[in-house]
DNA sequence: ACGTGCATGTTACTTGCGGTAACCGCAGTC
DNA sequence: GACTGCGGTTACCGCAAGTAACATGCACGT
């Protein structure tokens, strides 16, 4: 009776909850980040307090709505990761899957890649690590135990693991956030180049002018 | 008469400015990002409109400060990438430098990485791509620029060296950030590893159980 | 049938920010 | 001595986050 009862109301409020999340998707994919509160508390037709009830402040909020994106990206990051193929290929459709998804939803990648939006409240004390936005974070984690489980790295691979983890997840974005802007070649070019960077091509290249004592 | 005026006003300002820059600095530093103009403005000793009459807006004054320290940085930095010695040690050096100076000012780099802070106003339309701290876009394309007058690429060198540049900053900046937060190891094993990685172990690497095909 | 919780929802407020308008006082100039 | 330009101030606007206090409806125990 008393457990039946607690059920039920937190289905209908964990409902609830995913109505709240879908309305505040559709603001902050229209408007942007730094969407307003009000704004989306009147797309869900209700007001400001239920929104607070719900999520505590705006940080609590955006998490939220941010891990379920991030939750989705992971999921088909994980199976082109997992996929039965060359290193090599595997790679390659990793980062395609990561270009194709911020090409695809360019408003979904840059609120995710948001860190903390206005965080003038509750910022204090400045954790100095920790900036990046959560979701890299994940990834670069997530990569690390890839590599950790399948490659052969000798001593210290733990370690090593966790910084090419974390460097490689750096190399996707960044080549990927300014792709997007500039647009510069096609997404399997840019692929195609990062690849080779991580295959060695940059130290196999040669000098273009003089000796290497140069 | 009338230009040495001019010139004699300009130069107060110009002192000015510097003040103010210095005093901005000090709180940015102490109060991280999100420091309220009215901080600022107290730290100079002022009050808010001088600033706006100097800086325009917030993000004028914060583009302002950004700007001496980015071009600091990226003075340092290329100082390191054209270094007498050889490719490997160009780019240990460049790696150590970057993370020597994150490590030695921490809130330094934490403002720097910020996009846009509070952003609220004028961010409608939401450029979708540049969404990247200035710093890192800079770096990206003098990296760029220095691969490419390098190293022999072949055809298609220039859009190569692009893409490399801004992703290996990537690399550098995430592989940092991660670093900071957590300190898994010293700065010369992190700057060891990712030189590594730039270097093909990657590709390198032996699979860790059974054949390639799994 | 009737009050009692309790979750849901509202209006109306406070605080603090970015940004601005309008006013002050003091140099120098004619 | 009135006039103008410049560094400076107070006092305000608009707006967004967050909260307090009040209303409403629905299931329950007695």
């Amino acid at each position: 009776m008393d457990t039946t009862q607690r059920t039920e109301q937190q289905r209908s409020a964990d409902r609830r909850r995913r109505e709240l999340l879908e309305a505040a998707d559709r603001v902050v994919l229209r408007d942007g980040p730094g969407a307003s509160m009000n704004a989306i508390a009147a797309e869900a037709g209700i007001t400001k307090p239920i929104l607070y009830r719900h999520f505590g402040d705006k940080g609590g909020l955006y998490a939220a709505l941010a891990k379920r994106h991030t939750d989705a990206l992971l999921d088909s990051l994980r199976a082109a990761l997992d996929a039965p193929a060359g290193r090599r290929e595997r790679v390659e459709a990793t980062l395609d899957t990561y270009l194709a998804a911020i090409e695809a939803r360019p408003q979904v990648y840059r609120f995710l890649m948001h860190p903390a939006e206005g965080g003038q409240s509750g910022d204090q004390g400045f954790d100095v690590g920790k900036h990046s936005a959560p979701l890299l974070r994940r990834m670069g984690e997530e990569l690390a135990q890839v590599i950790e489980e399948r490659l052969d790295l000798g001593p210290g691979s733990q370690q090593l693991a966790r910084v090419w983890g974390h460097g490689i997840v750096g190399m996707m974005h960044a080549a990927g956030d300014w792709w997007l802007g500039e647009r510069p070649c096609s997404r399997a070019e840019l692929v195609r180049s990062l690849a080779d960077l991580l295959w060695g091509r940059l130290a196999a290249a040669g000098d273009r002018m003089g000796g290497p004592g140069f």
